[in-house]
DNA sequence: CGGGGGGTTGATGGACATCAACATCTGTGG
DNA sequence: CCACAGATGTTGATGTCCATCAACCCCCCG
């Protein structure tokens, strides 16, 4: 039965049985649709029974207040979250009182997902925004993964998505100077909120500050306001009052290096 | 089911019935161990079966010579690696011809584990050493966790740990200046051996180059070459010819504040 | 009206890169 | 056996990117 499983994910059947719950579920119109399902319909094509599952995972509302931490206790809180409105960040605290920031959240992400399966490492959660997400039990989630072949294969790419990410702010902080860092973060930031509606081409809102951005890329915020300010003056970007906008996005790609087959994953999936 | 081997995972049952396959294995002595199976005994108790199944998996032993590339193809080579000998480290190539290197694997390390069941990111592998790896299929594998909870939930460890040892690179990177960064390397370096039998409190031998360290770190190999001089000069660590040796450890920890928490993860296995 | 969060700008310094030269050691072919 | 090339390591001189320190701005809100 594991084996069947696997051979769902890999080759992501042709012909899945789910004439059982044929018509249990409605159809959602497209504006109905949470930022989850959006994105994870750009992976595959999801059937109303998925669409139905994927919708009662979220059906546990809960906000929290933008700026008070949400460290994810481990252990008795076995639950994560499914982000579906507002900005948190994952992040880090030195010893010597520097933080770093290691992922940005948005509409559609999940929050401590490694967590429910292995109470991990120390880092906390700061919404930068007031937000509102869906908490699912750890119970829920594996239900709805082995009952929804296809599903738990287009979440498995969410969050390979998610490490892919990381590898790669690992490697623009490690070997990229100051300017293609922030063009690099601002693009991918932009292809990440296109997939959820977001962004349009020339630009998207940002509720980050400067001292977000700053903590992201391993800046002091006093640099990062050089870094805009620079990129601004050139003609390709403006980040002002909660707004980025592109003017030659082409530049931008070409200053940062950016190449998004790390987010465009077209894989068996699709097949 | 699903949620019963859930419940495995999470609460590391107390008595799991392995009586029908009592003794049909012998039981090791412990130098003919594998480090992977040194590594995951620390952090949970191996009956004879569990080991048995640990043991198949290294049934396929191949070998690679240093220098040359296992790119991993994804798709057709559904195959993940069990490096049994030898060192070999994940990186990502730059257009402007720069690497970073995202991870260094030592005996008892999974390679690929996460291609095996998502194509996922573009990094390469190099060996830096002549290697031995035992291959494991992407059944046998899936088969040995759904059999064999209790190392099923090892295993996970050993990927959480993975991937909170990128995440505190991430920081390294992005906070930590040239001396606590490669202090805090070598450091993590030593306890990972450690845990495979392969490093004492005294040191460790280490077939990196000044250029592999360059790369990990995100320095140039010049400034590596005056960071190695400068721990030597102050009486910390030696590193030369193939050989890190600690002169005063707790200076050094120190210096890189270096918390082994990520690492020596004591959590509910050992319960 | 005062205070605080965010943003902006200048002056200065330090950490690290870059360029360049040279030392060792290994292997390789004449 | 020697000459030579290539990989690795070492050290100095110089420059640059970014941090640090220090003002000062605007705007919102109590």
């Amino acid at each position: 039965m594991q084996e069947a499983l696997y051979d769902e994910l890999i080759e992501s059947s042709t012909g899945a049985d789910f004439d059982s719950f044929a018509g249990a579920e409605r159809a959602m119109n497209v504006t109905d649709q949470s930022p989850l399902t959006r994105k994870l319909m750009v992976f595959a094509a999801m059937s109303e029974t998925e669409l139905g599952v994927l919708e009662r995972l979220h059906r546990r509302r809960r906000s929290f207040v933008a700026g008070q931490d949400l460290v994810h206790q481990g252990q008795t809180e076995q639950a994560a979250y499914i982000l579906a409105k507002g900005w948190v960040c994952s992040y880090k605290l030195q010893p010597d009182g520097t933080r770093q920031i290691v992922d940005v959240q948005i509409p559609g992400d999940f929050l401590g997902l490694r967590s429910v399966l292995l109470r991990t490492s120390d880092h906390s959660f700061e919404p930068i925004t007031e937000i509102e997400a869906a908490e699912v039990l750890a119970g829920d989630l594996l239900e709805a993964l082995a009952n929804t072949p296809r599903l738990a294969t287009a979440i498995l790419w969410a969050v390979s998505r998610d490490e892919a990410m990381v590898v790669e702010h690992l490697v623009g902080i490690g070997r990229r100077d100051a300017d293609a860092r922030m063009a690099h973060f601002l693009l991918e930031l932009g292809s990440r909120l296109a997939l959820v509606g977001m962004a349009g081409k020339d630009g998207y809102d940002c509720p980050l500050t400067q001292y977000h951005l700053a903590d992201i890329l391993g800046l002091t915020a006093v640099h990062v306001n050089r870094v805009l300010r620079q990129l601004r003056e050139s003609g390709m970007v403006t980040f002002r009052d909660g707004r980025v906008a592109f003017h030659d996005h082409d530049r931008l790609v070409e200053l940062a290096e950016f190449d998004p087959a790390y987010l465009d994953q077209t894989g068996p999936l699709l097949k």
